[in-house]
DNA sequence: GTGAAAGCGCTAACAG
DNA sequence: CTGTTAGCGCTTTCAC
């Protein structure tokens, strides 16, 4: 904390000679006739000289608001390493900045017996939350923390892989429409045997997007077969046990690839390097994910881009505005996604 | 904030029969006496019927203590897409967990009339800030900015190049051991005509970087030929234009390049691309940066790796340090950089 | 228009 | 050992 010698409200009220509830209302209510305008300059003036700066603190303890925003993020990795966390959160800020907000990122599981990450989430000192889902997030472990939420009566606003039906801020995108999309853009092309890397089948996502493909394969009259959906477990060793399984027989080899994120494409391009296959000329490649990770893999991988940036600063804008206009009933989006054409297709 | 309904420490005291002062202590000193084993018991019973979480904030305004630490990058583009910024953050995070603090990033120049970035500053809101400097920071930036927190009083710790004389928590490298070595590096491997590609020639970390690189070479009687020091002013244009000027003219054409981060070095990539450069063929090529955004950078750049991660753990190790001892004098750290055998070299 | 006074919820010094 | 009291600095009734 800044040196404790600053000059408070009381400082400027004696050395005014008003009253502490006048110098208040000058200093914040500039609409307020409850002061004279010589009254108030006088204020403003004694308040600028004295270098008076207020105490957001005592302020948010009277005002019962910190204009804070957490984050959370459930992940165990670093959260700032992770290119899509990194872009929604950009958002958020971009969002947060134009309505005067701040954004606490807190770290879990603090000192023991002491601020705890559920302590925090209630503790007072943020007005609402913005979680971000991850692949570590079941769809159960989302309600849950629905829930908990709810019952703590936490405002929050939350972005990515939420299917269910509970009248939440979400943000997020369709991804059976993704997965569908992915299946005719890829069919179009001539593939009949598409197969589609995940990293778990209990995620929100893996499960939306093979609903998608699905739909759209079944329209075609192909399927998705079982063994040509590959989840990883987000472990390397297993990405190439898999892609070994279906590189290795000749008959049934896939012709074409749908990556469920960033991470399981790059799990590819290493595949791919170390076994020397050749991307679109083996296998066609369609990611599903954010591009700017992307920027200098090689080929360029074609890729269905997420609007994660735009996901932040819409999540951030439903968030506030549940908090500053209390009946604001809670909104839930699905953003539109693009397709950017690389060379792996 | 929470459902304002939440239980106070008022409300355990009346229901539990005791001062208000008794459950307090009884709560966070388990140390004291000055409460009774079977009353602290009862206390403690009570609290956790009522589902009693601290206010944090009232708790802070009287403690003068909020353990919340402010982050401070300055940087126009948005500074959680810059892999820099995103390991400094990550080790940052991770001592603030340890030690049982969080992070506030704040968002620069909020609503108009209220709560400025430097107002923020001295709201109290924070005990200490995290300073990241970065490509925009000039020595006199970081002068003024030592300055005006001294002023302050406020306590803070600063990551990455600050090469001045003022008593500060300083964590970074040693740019001109860094130029150094690159240098000998270099020239061991038959190199005589080194070039030089940074951003500004303003940045201390390019003048260290050329000090150490002139110490190294003028040891062997060799000499960092002024039109090999390229300023892109990270502009890819101006990136461009200087690599154009250096291999078009096939006099004195550099044989290795130094670049001075990694966004310089994707430049190169990139030009290297485009102009059918061969690395190391064509020109050996020596990156000062992290190593993550180059996992997937064909050929694998030779680095020499700043600890990124470990500055961001010890700044904010040194900073808490100061906070809570406030007898600690200011440290200021070099950590040790390490080379990475690539392929570009 | 203006000021006094009552909180916001907690900590800590002080008196028993 | 225990309770009372005085703040922390600000906002906001509520009388005048």
């Amino acid at each position: 904390m800044r040196n404790s010698s600053a000059p408070r409200l009381t400082d400027i009220a004696k050395r005014a000679g008003v009253s502490i509830a006048a110098v208040s209302i000058a200093l914040n209510k500039s609409e307020s006739n409850r002061v004279s305008a010589e009254r108030r300059q006088k204020i403003l003036r004694i308040a600028e000289e004295m270098g008076y700066v207020p105490n957001e603190l005592a302020r948010a303890l009277a005002e019962r608001r910190t204009r804070l925003l957490g984050l959370v993020v459930p992940l165990r990795d670093p959260i700032f390493f992770n290119q899509f966390i990194a872009q929604a959160l950009s958002g958020i800020q971009s969002t947060l900045m134009k309505r005067g907000y701040n954004l606490l990122v807190f770290s879990p599981s603090g000192k023991p017996g002491r601020a705890t990450r559920d302590q925090i989430l209630e503790s007072r000192f943020m007005d609402g939350l913005v979680f971000i889902n991850t692949r570590s997030c079941t769809a159960g472990d989302v309600k849950r923390t629905i829930e908990e939420l709810d019952r703590a009566q936490i405002k929050f606003a939350m972005i990515n892989s939420y299917y269910g039906r509970a009248p939440i801020n979400y943000v997020g995108v369709d991804d059976a429409a993704i997965g569908s999309a992915a299946v005719d853009y890829l069919t179009e092309r001539g593939h009949k045997r598409i197969a589609f890397l995940s990293g778990s089948a209990t995620l929100p996502a893996h499960q939306q997007l093979v609903k998608g493909m699905r739909r759209s394969l079944e329209k075609r009259g192909l399927e998705l077969k079982p063994e040509l959906i590959g989840c990883t477990g987000y472990e390397v060793e297993r990405a190439f046990q898999i892609l070994d399984d279906w590189f290795r027989t000749k008959r049934d080899r896939p012709t074409a690839i749908l990556t469920a994120d960033d991470q399981l494409l790059l799990n590819l391009y290493d595949y791919a390097e170390q076994r020397g296959l050749k991307m679109p000329g083996d296998i066609a490649v369609l990611n599903r994910g954010n591009s700017t990770p992307e920027h200098h893999l090689r080929p360029r991988p074609t890729t269905l881009v997420t609007p994660t940036l735009r996901m932040g600063e819409l999540a951030a804008e439903l968030l506030i505005d549940s908090i500053e206009k209390p009946g604001t009933p809670p909104q839930r989006v699905l953003l539109p996604f693009e397709l950017v054409q690389g060379a792996t297709t």
